[in-house]
RNA sequence: UGACUGAUGGUGUAACUGGCAACACGUCUGAUUUUGGUUCAGAAGAGUCUAGGUUCGAGCCCUAGUCGGUCAACCA
């Protein structure tokens, strides 16, 4: 259905390459290598898109790999949560590993290195092995330890291996350039010693191997095609190679490492460290907030499967760093939810309403439609009394022209109902409003085919029973961050622009009743107000409600555009010098065009260019008789300004004439016909 | 002062071997609408970082520059 963008992003480019290069389709295969330290985010689901869509594109097998290196930072909680995550999104992988299946096979091809003399046992503090490492601008020293014999070193590991040293006493690492201008490539650390409990195994192993060194061999191992990753490995990539390079079977597929853009997206922060410190510090109540940009806090929001893909998608891939606006992602939930959630009623700012000439005691059944956009998806029941209860926003004593719903002598419809004209208000004494008196017009129920019940009003608002309301609590949530990008500033920390309103409360709103069996895994849309979903805390008889996205709603930013302008036009107005592009530019633009055209359009041009030229003085023009005389265009476009200020009355200088002349003995024809009328 | 890397409307991505810069979001009109939603029709908005060059023709190729990112964890 939606095959028909065939526009290939660069790494399908660069797997249609190597396809067209002879690489075998079925060898295809890719990877997920999420560290299970932390819960994936909207960042990951790209990686994860990008990855399990290629798998489902070309028919490769896509591993889940858990890069479980560092017992410290690993935690079993982290797996389960990633791989509920990925299932979630609808992902399926062909293989689930870890980098600590490999860890006996990590070990042999490190005795190995050290037996071919490529790498060492080194035993100095870190201190002294980061300033021997030199600068990116200067080269590293060697270490005292590098020469040590192989015999040595190999008693050493082994040693290591065995839990005969504290950590950080000893290291192994390659031995391989000091004076790499990569960092990266200065003798590398492959293993270090940690004393851990490793989440799978356990107290095996004493020494754990460094990333550089597991995720290349463990691309290998699973025989992955491409190796994805984000750019900031872009440098990784020359010791990714050469660690490959010391034990790959040339009759074995070798793994590529690819890098591309990790997504971020304005108005909040999207590294580990950064979430875990808004949980840590209880900016949010955890990493499955319903504000977090974690996959958990965007399920728990109401964010489906398909709309996150669907960004993915949309968003797109490339080498180029970015900050893609929230408001795509909005676009992408609200693009889902349209077609999915059923319509319900809700008011949040509850005013009353009382309807005069309504019986008392009288209740009605109506039917509200469940899904305009699905027309088999039914209706439910509604029942309708003489109380109601109406969005406090909905109801002006008096309205402007603009305003389109309920004020004194005005009528709306009540979705689904009937349409009401509010009388009067009662108000407290301090004149705050307490109710809306209105009388209804009883003809006018909706689908009863009554004339009445066909005339257009000019607004439809909705409404609960008072009597029947269920109440629950619902939050609706604003960005986490004030800033665009909020940890793009270097005098400031993402901290400082946390917004203190992000949370919005409200204990009492008023729900039609049959939400009362609300089911957690669907979406809602409380009619006039956004979509809505059952929160995880949610229980029977206490019901909570997220707001995952509200409706597009143009009336509010007419209004605060209104607001704004009248706040602007209150002030004088500092108008900003117009950037006009200069007739000159104008000009030269036009030119560089010039010989791709012909017939009506090529007039046009040139018609253009004597409009613009009529703003041009001779000295701004002069500079461009030295144009390249390949710039044929250009030098056409200059010169029918030429005849245009000529014709004005500008006087022929020298370098004037001197430019006619050269045009006239030119190859282009268009350019000699010109020239030839000046001469 | 190094190495690597990138630069296309407000934003994100396109443009297959060079051939009058496309799509989506956002913005703005208008129509439809018992959701100021949806849908539909339309508009505005970039001459592709700068300066040269190659070419009949450059966003794509070349040269130089500018600006941004990444790299010096016993993290991944």
């Amino acid at each position: 259905m939606k095959e028909a963008t065939e526009s290939l992003n660069f790494i399908e480019h660069i797997i249609e390459e190597d396809l067209a290069n002879g690489f075998p389709k079925e060898k295809l295969c890719f990877r997920f290598p999420p560290e299970p330290n932390g819960y994936l985010h909207i960042g990951h689901a790209a990686s994860i898109c990008l990855n399990f869509g290629l798998g489902e594109k070309y028919g490769a097998p896509v591993n889940l790999r858990f890069d479980d290196t560092n017992p410290a930072k690993e935690e079993q909680e982290y797996v389960d949560a990633i791989k509920r995550d990925i299932a979630w999104l609808g992902f399926n992988w062909a293989n689930e590993c870890y980098s600590s299946d490999y860890f006996q096979q990590l070990y042999d091809w490190a005795v190995q290195l050290i037996k071919q003399g490529k790498a060492y046992v080194d035993q100095q503090s870190s201190e002294l092995i980061a300033e021997q490492k030199g600068t990116p601008t200067s080269p590293g020293m060697p270490s005292p330890f590098r020469d040590r014999s192989i015999a040595e070193n190999l008693d050493l590991f082994e040693r290591m291996k065995n839990g005969e040293f504290a950590s950080g006493t000893y290291l192994l690492r390659a031995k391989i350039d000091m004076a790499s201008p990569n960092m990266h490539m200065r003798d590398p650390i492959l293993y270090r010693i940690i004393h851990a409990h490793h989440h799978r195994t356990g107290n095996t192993w004493n020494i754990y191997p460094m990333y550089d060194w597991a995720h290349g061999e463990s691309d290998y191992l699973e025989q992955v095609s491409h190796s994805l990753c984000t750019l900031e490995f872009k440098a990784h990539r020359e010791l990714y190679d050469w660690y490959l390079d010391q034990i790959v079977d040339p009759t074995l597929l070798r793994p590529k490492q690819r890098e591309f853009a990790r997504r971020n997206l304005s108005f909040t922060v999207m590294s580990k460290r950064k979430l875990l410190e808004l949980v840590q510090k209880k900016v949010v109540s955890g990493w499955d907030d319903p504000r977090m940009p974690t996959i958990s806090g965007l399920r728990r929001r109401g964010y489906t499967p398909n709309s996150i893909r669907n960004f993915s998608e949309v968003a797109g891939i490339a080498r180029r760093e970015n900050v893609t606006d929230v408001s795509l992602l909005e676009f992408c939930v609200r693009e889902d939810l349209n077609q999915s959630a059923t319509r319900v009623m809700a008011v949040l700012n509850p005013i009353k309403v009382v309807i005069q000439n309504y019986p008392v005691g009288q209740v009605e059944i109506l039917h509200l439609e469940n899904n305009p956009e699905k027309t088999d998806a039914g209706t439910h029941e509604v029942p309708f009394s003489r109380e109601l209860y109406i969005e406090r926003a909905d109801f002006k004593e008096e309205a402007d022209s603009k305003f389109f719903r309920l004020s004194i002598g005005q009528e709306v419809r009540l979705k689904s109902a009937y349409i009401i004209k509010a009388e009067s208000v009662v108000k407290d004494a301090a004149g705050t409003l307490l109710e809306i008196h209105c009388s209804y017009e009883a003809e006018s129920r909706s689908g009863s085919g009554t004339e009445a019940s066909q005339r257009k009003v000019k607004s439809t608002i909705h409404w609960v029973s008072v009597a029947h309301a269920i109440q629950a609590e619902v939050r609706e949530y604003d960005r986490l961050f004030l800033d665009e990008s909020p940890d793009a500033h270097e005098s400031k920390s993402y901290m400082d622009f946390i917004n203190p309103n992000s949370l919005k409360v409200i204990k009492n709103a008023y729900l039609e009743p049959y939400l009362s069996q609300a089911n957690s895994n669907e979406s809602y849309q409380f009619q006039r107000l956004g979509y809505f979903t059952l929160d995880s805390e949610s229980r029977e008889g206490k019901l909570v409600f997220n707001k995952t996205v509200g409706l597009k709603d143009t009336w509010a930013k007419q209004n605060a555009t209104a607001a704004t302008k009248q706040q602007t036009s209150s002030k004088p107005i500092a108008q900003a010098p117009q950037e006009t592009k200069s007739a000159l530019n104008e000009i030269q633009y036009i030119g560089k065009k010039l010989t791709n055209l012909s017939g009506d359009k090529l007039e046009e041009a040139l018609r253009n260019i004597r409009v613009q030229a009529e703003n041009v003085t001779y000295e701004e023009l002069e500079p461009l008789f030295g144009t390249a005389a390949k710039k044929v265009g250009t030098r056409i476009a200059v010169l029918v300004a030429l005849t245009v200020l000529l014709a004005k009355g500008a006087s022929k200088t020298p370098a004037a004439a001197e430019f006619i002349a050269s045009c006239q003995s030119d190859e282009s024809i268009t350019l000699k016909e010109e020239a030839a009328k000046l001469a």
